[in-house]
RNA sequence: GGAAAGAUGGCGGAGUGGUCGAACGCGGCGGUCUUGAAAACCGUUGACCUUCACGGGUCCGGGGGUUCGAAUCCCUCUCUUUCCGCCA
């Protein structure tokens, strides 16, 4: 949720970032929120006014009472009974203008950072780094989802029959390759001063209302209605919500947490090619990365997270590309979003492994996370997250891009994690 | 699943109808003392809305009610804790 205060103060600044995410008809619903909190203070400082004149009266009947003057105290009743009708009918007013206020500012997306680039799909996305190489295979490179077949080490016909389409289960050496990647993406954080945390995989509405998975994206969670729970779609979820209604020292800037958790995503309309193997599941392994920094520094470490999220893909020696995405491709949540893409070289296309933004301040108003700044002000500070990283599409590409004849070999990085070296 | 108790400021914990936004303790901050630190002592210390400011208003788990007046009484919801049962 952006902050009303900042769109009232920098309305056209506002406006031209939310037209970058093609937000239809800006200024019209800027204005309107600027109108209905006009209206509300109107209507709040008519209230205070009517209740400071009831509180004064009551004071004066305590003193009457006390006095003992019974039949005065008793002549100043009828005063309040009015007053009490009159400041019902305005806090009623209030209540309701407070409400739609509030969901005209809750509908409305977070305004990206004003150099996010304009475009309408993920087709004007803008590639800002490419590294590493892609492998030549040859004709004959199986993708994985053959490979997992052919060595038996992600079976997915036994995950349909257990529960359904996109649960898959990792057997043998492939249940031990995601264990690995889990513990060697946990070291890795925790080596870069990410402190681990192991949340609950389960939330309540506060916690998806928290992050800004409610209510814009309800359909996307699998929900307990029976406990008004919901599975975690990301980690981001349960570990920026320890946070909320929070008031942290400045000093403790900036914090950084790393999580491993398996992620639950209904993934409603998705199907093709999209969908074959592991490209897209409705239950996967994530680790995923959390910052919560001064908003003079939060831009900075977007750039430290990015850093560590690409030395990780080095490391697995993946060939990648980073993404700046584009106003039309960015979250609803996002100010400013890079996303990394493996090459998967059987399947010959980019699969999205890890996505780092920039929240600002929309999580952290939602949730009431606050700090004390220097100059003795509450601010709301700026919340980051990113993958770091997410499993199965590592896992595809790994196997497509490392198979030879002999089998599929090991980044020498996993293989203390892994106790083999090649899957055969 | 059964029974009971409870929810108050950063934490602990008083307060059962009228100067209570809330005693007291801890913690935090400032100071005295000290070469420095600790201890001791003194002072200070909630959030939110509104206002240029003075000021006004709201908040004692959420919602509703009684009353001129509610942290305090009533209803209701949620959550927590303890005991029993079950159990990784």
């Amino acid at each position: 949720m952006l902050q009303l205060q900042y769109i009232k103060e920098h309305t056209q600044e506002i406006i031209e970032r939310l037209q970058i995410k093609n937000v239809p008809n800006v200024e019209e619903r800027i204005a309107e929120i600027i109108q209905l909190d006009e209206q509300r203070r109107s209507l709040q400082k008519k209230g205070d006014d009517l209740k400071a004149e009831q509180n004064a009266i009551a004071k004066e009947i305590g003193m009457l009472f006390k006095q003992g003057k019974q039949e005065e105290a008793n002549a100043k009743k009828a005063r309040t009974a009015e007053l009490k009708g009159e400041e019902k009918s305005v806090s009623e007013q209030l209540a309701q203008t407070e409400q739609e206020l509030n969901a005209k500012l809750i509908s409305l997306p977070n305004a990206p950072h004003i150099s996010v680039p304009r475009g309408k799909s993920e087709a004007d996305n803008v590639v800002v780094a490419e590294y590493g190489t892609k492998p030549d295979l040859g004709s004959d490179a199986l993708p994985h989802w053959e490979l997992c077949a052919k060595y038996d080490i992600v079976d997915f016909e036994l995950g349909n029959k257990i529960t359904g389409a996109g649960f898959p289960v990792y057997k043998g050496k492939g249940a031990r390759l995601q264990r690995a990647l889990i513990n060697f993406f946990l070291d890795s954080a925790a080596e870069a001063g990410f402190t681990e945390i192991q949340p609950p995989l389960m939330v309540n509405e506060a916690s998806g209302l928290g992050t800004g998975q409610l209510p814009d994206k309800e359909g996307q969670m699998y929900a307990i209605p029976l406990d008004g729970y919901y599975m975690i779609p990301t980690a981001e979820v349960p570990i920026t919500n320890i946070y909320r209604n929070t008031i942290v020292n400045a000093d403790q800037f900036p914090i950084r947490h790393a999580g491993y958790s398996e992620c639950f995503r209904r993934e409603a309309g998705s199907y093709g090619k999209d969908v074959r193997g592991l490209n897209r599941l409705h239950e996967f392994s994530k680790v995923e990365i959390v910052v919560i920094e001064h908003p003079d520094r939060s831009y900075e470490q977007l750039e430290t997270m990015k850093k560590h999220v690409g030395g990780l893909l080095d490391k697995l020696g993946l060939p990648y590309h980073i993404l700046k995405l584009c106003g039309g491709d960015i979250s609803f949540t996002s100010a400013m979003t890079f996303d990394f893409e493996v090459w998967s070289a059987a399947q010959q296309r980019w699969l999205e492994v890890s996505s780092v933004s920039n929240f600002e301040t929309f999580q952290a108003n939602r949730m009431k996370l606050r700090f004390k700044d220097s100059d003795g002000k509450m601010k709301l500070a700026h919340t980051l997250n990113g993958s770091a990283l997410a499993l199965p599409r590592i896992m595809a590409a790994l196997l497509e891009n490392n198979q030879t004849p002999d089998g599929i070999v090991m980044p020498e990085v996993l293989r203390p994690y892994l106790g083999f070296d090649i899957i055969k």
